[in-house]
DNA sequence: CGGATGAATATTGTATTCAAAATCCACCGA
DNA sequence: TCGGTGGATTTTGAATACAATATTCATCCG
C-alpha cells in the first residue's frame, strides 16, 4: 500500500501548479523532470510514462512531451522513436568528461574575463569571492554560480549560451557542496580572481581548467558515494 | 502572383511528404526549418508561423511546435512564451565565437585521437584523407565529415556528443566548400592526420584548434559575401 | 489630423481525440 | 513445460478542438 492508491498516482510525486503563468508550462515540467533524473529518482534505463507524468503535475501530455525534446538534447534521457523516453545511464566516464569540456570552455571564458574586466566587474568578483570564503551557510551555490557569472560576461555570446547549457545537464550541481568542498573550492576561486586581477589570461585559463577538472573529480566521487552509478540499467523497460 | 494562391500556401516551401515513416516526423520539420534559416531563406529577426510551416509541409502543429523546441536549443530561434518563435539574429561574432568553441572541443578530441588510434581507424583515416585531396568533386563535405567523425571516434561519449550539436548548428556547412577552401582544408587535414599518426596529442590538438579557426574565418567571410550577417532584423515581427 | 480605445481577428498554449504501433496476456501446440 | 501465436490493452505520435492572450483595424475624442 505504498502507491498506486487506486484511481491515480504513481512513483512520480505530485506536484502543486504553483503560480502557473499561462505559457512556459513546458519550462516547469522540464525542471521537474530534470530534479527527478539527476537525483536519481528515477533510475538510468526506466521509462518515463508521459500519462502518469501529466497526472503527476496535472498538466496534459502536450507540453511534457515538449519538455522531453528537451531533455532529450540535453542529454539526459532519449527517445526512441515509437517507444517513448527512457533515462540515460550517465557513467563515471560521462560526468568527468562533461567537466572537461565544461573546463576547456569555461577556461576560454576566464581567458578573456582576464583579457577585459573592467574595474567595476572585478569589484564585484572579488566581493563575491569575499563573501563565498566568509558564508559558511547554504547558498555556498549561489554564490558559486555568481562568481562564474561574472566571469563569463566576458565572454561572447555563444559560449555563454553553451556554459549555460553544460551548466545544467550535470547532476553535480545538487551535491557538489556536501563535504569540505567548499573549502578547496575557494582555494581555486582565489588562484583564478588573481590571475584575472593580473590579466594574465593563460593563467586564468589553465586555473579555471583545473578548477573544473578538480569539481569534475569532486562530483564524481559524491556521486559514488550516493551510489548514483551503482545501479544498472533499472529493467522496467 | 508569385505566392499566395488563392486558399494555401506561403513563404513557405511547401514539401513532398517524403516516406514518412510514422514517429520522428518532428526531426523532418527541424530539418526543413534548420535548412531555412542557416541558407538564409528566414532572415533573422522574423516569426515563424506554426500553422503556415504546418500547411506549407501537410502536417499539425504539434511536431512542429516539437522542432522550435529543438531548434531553440540550438540557439537558431528564440522563443518567447506568448508571443511565439522568431529567428535568431547570428552576428559574425557568433560564427567566429561559434567554431572557437568547436576549435578547443574537436581539439580535445584530436589529441585523445592521437593517444588512442589503433591502425584500422589510422587506416581509415588515411584512406579518407587520399580520397579527399583526390576528390574534386562535390561529395567533399562528406568526406570531411568521415574525416572528423573518425577522429571524434577517439574521444569519449560526452564529447562526441556535444561536437555533433556543435557541427548542426552552424549555418557554415552549407558553404564552406565554396571557394578554394578545400585546398586549405587538405594542408590542414594533412597536418591533423600526421600529428595523430606521430601519436602527438598537442600537436593534434594545436593542429585541430587551427583548422577550426580558420574554417570559422572562412565561414565568416562566405557568410559575408552572401550578405548573411547584412540584413538587420527582418521587421515582419 | 493624430493618438488612444475597444471590438474583431489571428495566433498561441494547452487539452482532448484518434489512429497506429507496441506491449501484454492468455491460449495453443510441440 | 516451454515457446510461439493471436487478440485485447496500453501507450505513443499526430491531428484536432478549445480557451486565453496578442495583434489588428476601425472608430472616437482631443
Amino acid at each position: 500500500m505504498d502507491s498506486n492508491a487506486g484511481t491515480g498516482d504513481e512513483r512520480y510525486p505530485a506536484r502543486a501548479p504553483s503560480s502557473r503563468r499561462r505559457g512556459a508550462l513546458g519550462e516547469e515540467v522540464v525542471d521537474y523532470l530534470r530534479n527527478l533524473i539527476l537525483t536519481g529518482a528515477l533510475r538510468p534505463g526506466q521509462k518515463v510514462d508521459q500519462e502518469a507524468v501529466g497526472t503527476a503535475l496535472g498538466v496534459s501530455r502536450s507540453p511534457i512531451r515538449e519538455a522531453l525534446v528537451v531533455l532529450s538534447r540535453e542529454g539526459l534521457i532519449e527517445l526512441t522513436p515509437r517507444r517513448g523516453a527512457s533515462v540515460v545511464q550517465l557513467t563515471r566516464e560521462d560526468i568527468i568528461d562533461h567537466y572537461a569540456l565544461f573546463a576547456v570552455v569555461a577556461g576560454r571564458a576566464a581567458a578573456m574575463a582576464a583579457e577585459s574586466l573592467d574595474e567595476v566587474r572585478l569589484a564585484e568578483l572579488r566581493a563575491v569571492h569575499e563573501r563565498f570564503t566568509v558564508e559558511n551557510l547554504e547558498n555556498l551555490q549561489q554564490l558559486n554560480q555568481a562568481f562564474h557569472r561574472i566571469i563569463n560576461l566576458a565572454a561572447p555570446r555563444r559560449t555563454r549560451w553553451l556554459l549555460g547549457h553544460l551548466e545544467r545537464s550535470v547532476p553535480a550541481n545538487y551535491f557538489e557542496f556536501a563535504d569540505g568542498w567548499n573549502r578547496v573550492a575557494v582555494d581555486h576561486h582565489l588562484a583564478i580572481l588573481e590571475a584575472i586581477v593580473a590579466g594574465d589570461p593563460e593563467r586564468a585559463r589553465s586555473a579555471m581548467e583545473g578548477h573544473l577538472l578538480e569539481s569534475g573529480r569532486a562530483a564524481a566521487a559524491q556521486l559514488d558515494a550516493c551510489g548514483f552509478f551503482d545501479a544498472g540499467p533499472d529493467q522496467n523497460t
